[in-house]
Formats: C-alpha cells, sequence, structure tokens
DNA sequence: CATCATGTTATAAT
DNA sequence: CATTATAACATGAT
C-alpha cells in the first residue's frame, strides 16, 4: 500500500479524531507491529490523552497525543506522546463507528466517543514507536513538495553519488522520503531514463521536474480522490469492503505488472527485471540507458 | 506447491 | 568506505 499518497490519506482518515479523547485502546499483542513498541504501554498511556495533532513525512505517520489537563499544580511536566506508525507493506489506516468489532488483521484500535480509529496490517512489516522527545523528526531530509527540495540540494544529492543507479537513489527514503516502488518506475518513466541510469548523468532539473509531478499526481489521484470518496463512505476503507483509486491509465501504473503491458505512449511491451533490489517496469524504447 | 507482492533491516559479498 | 545482493519478516493472491 503505502507511498507517500497512501500514507497520506492514511493520515486524513485519522485527522477527524483531532480534539477527541482516547477511551480505550484495543491491542493484539502478540502481533509484529508492536515489537518496537509493547502494546502494554500503549494500553497504559493512550486512554484519557487527547488526539492533538497528525503529521505524514514520506512513510512515516506521527500523532500526537496530549495528557488530560491536570487543572492544579504542576503545570508543564506532562509531555505529550508521540506514537510514529509506518504501514510497511499491507498496513493501512481506516476510521469507522465508536462500536466496531475488530476484523481480521485489525491490530489496534483506539476508541473515542464519536470513532475508532483501525490499524490493519496482514503481513505486519509496519509497526509503531513512541518518541518522548518534543521534536522526533527534526532530522528528516526535505520531501519531494517541500519548498527546501531545491535545485541545488538535489544536484548536490547527484554530485555525492554519482554511480548510484537512478531507481536506487528513488528508493532511498533519505534522499526520496515517500518514493516507492511503483513510484519510482514512474519517475524512471517520466524522465524518459533507465531506472540503471548513474544518476551522475541526469539532468537534475528534469528529475525534480519528474518526481514533483509524480508526487502531485500521486496526492491528487490516490490521497485526494480516495479522500473524497471516504467522505461519503467511510465503510469504503473497512478491510471488507476496500475500494481504492489510482492513478489513471496515462500513467505508467495500470500497465507495469500486466503481463505483455505496453508503454502508454508508444506501445511497445514494457521490460521486467530486478533492479535495485526490486522488481521494475520500464519502457524498452522510451527509456534508454 | 511455487512464486510474487506499493517495505525495511540485518548480514554477507563485491 | 560504499554499493549491491540476499534473506527474513507474515499473509494472501495467482
Amino acid at each position: 500500500m503505502p507511498e507517500l499518497a497512501e500514507v497520506e490519506l492514511a493520515r486524513r482518515l485519522w485527522h477527524p479524531a483531532v480534539g477527541e479523547i482516547i477511551t480505550s485502546v484495543d491491542t493484539h499483542p502478540k502481533t509484529r507491529i508492536f515489537r518496537d513498541c509493547p502494546a502494554k504501554l500503549l494500553q497504559q498511556l493512550l486512554p484519557h490523552t487527547t488526539l492533538t495533532a497528525t503529521r505524514a513525512h514520506g512513510k512515516r505517520l506521527l500523532f500526537t497525543f496530549s495528557p488530560p489537563i491536570t487543572n492544579n499544580k504542576s503545570p508543564i511536566t506532562e509531555v505529550p506522546l508521540q506514537v510514529e506508525l509506518h504501514l510497511g507493506m499491507s498496513g493501512r489506516l481506516y476510521a469507522t463507528s465508536p462500536d466496531h468489532r475488530a476484523e481480521k488483521h485489525d491490530h489496534f484500535l483506539l476508541r473515542t466517543a464519536h470513532r475508532t480509529l483501525a490499524y490493519n496490517d496482514y503481513r505486519q512489516f509496519g509497526g509503531l514507536k513512541l518518541h518522548r522527545h518534543p521534536d522526533p523528526w527534526a532530522d528528516l531530509p526535505p520531501q519531494v513538495l517541500d519548498r527546501a527540495f531545491t535545485l541545488r540540494y538535489l544536484s548536490a544529492l547527484l554530485d555525492h553519488r554519482p554511480r548510484v543507479a537512478l531507481k536506487a537513489l528513488l528508493l532511498d527514503q533519505a534522499a526520496f522520503p515517500g518514493v516507492g516502488n511503483w513510484m519510482a518506475d514512474e519517475i524512471c518513466w517520466r524522465l524518459a531514463a533507465h531506472p540503471s541510469t548513474p544518476v551522475g548523468k541526469l539532468d537534475p532539473a528534469a528529475l525534480r521536474n519528474a518526481s514533483r509531478t509524480v508526487c502531485c499526481g500521486a496526492l491528487r489521484h490516490v490521497a485526494d480522490r480516495n479522500f473524497a470518496l471516504a467522505g461519503t463512505r467511510t465503510e469504503a476503507f473497512a478491510p471488507g469492503s476496500y475500494v481504492h483509486l489510482v492513478p489513471p491509465s496515462s500513467w505508467l501504473f495500470q500497465h507495469r505488472w500486466k503481463p505483455g503491458g505496453a508503454c502508454p505512449t508508444c506501445k511497445k511491451t514494457l521490460s521486467r527485471a530486478t533492479i535495485a533490489g526490486r522488481t521494475t517496469a520500464w519502457c524498452p524504447a522510451c527509456q534508454l540507458l
């Protein structure tokens, strides 16, 4: 599931609970998602806190829970609790009714008076982390759509490791946070560059344009449209009835996994191979080395 | 039964 | 040191 647009969608699905008090927490403690953050600890710390903020950065999610106001003395002592979430390969968040019963692979449920926030992940590659530091994300690199992702910044990245394959750099979360396997292929295709191209041979401006176009488009086609859908049909995101809008057929996305899939522009059959450790699809005619 | 999957990480090999 | 390859993780789809 989760590349930047799916992650942003997940954030938006939980975000309406901002301002609400957590009344109870359900966990399935044996699952792997609690490997870095014991379920017991969450059970102990989260009830009676208020969800006060939601953030997304690349494939990471951060939810802030503020302790109850203790009207009297001890003014500042209590630090907000920050729970970082990573959806791994198959994780997803959704929101349902307050009395929601855990479905298969629902591992973590947060209940408020108005809704249940659910974390579902059948492969359990995702996970949670607890932060106590006030700004645990202070050192994260700029995201592709941030102002700080300047041409100068990207050029420096390319100059720093000129022999790295384009696909490998795109998958590097320290360079292109939130870009995953399909977005990386999409960016290579839009750039008309073979995924194995050493990045030193690329035009930084063209790479910046292609990656920004794909990130923007992914947010529009996946996050915006699905969120609009969720506004009218919350249940569309429950495990049993998952509706999921994806990029249009003018994108490589729609063709890359189909056997005999063709390049949307030139109609040549796509090539496939493992590059930088992941199955990669590209057009042998449009994307030359 | 075998293979593959929108991800990360530890370890080994180059 | 930097980069790449491989396996592992747990489950489902084909």
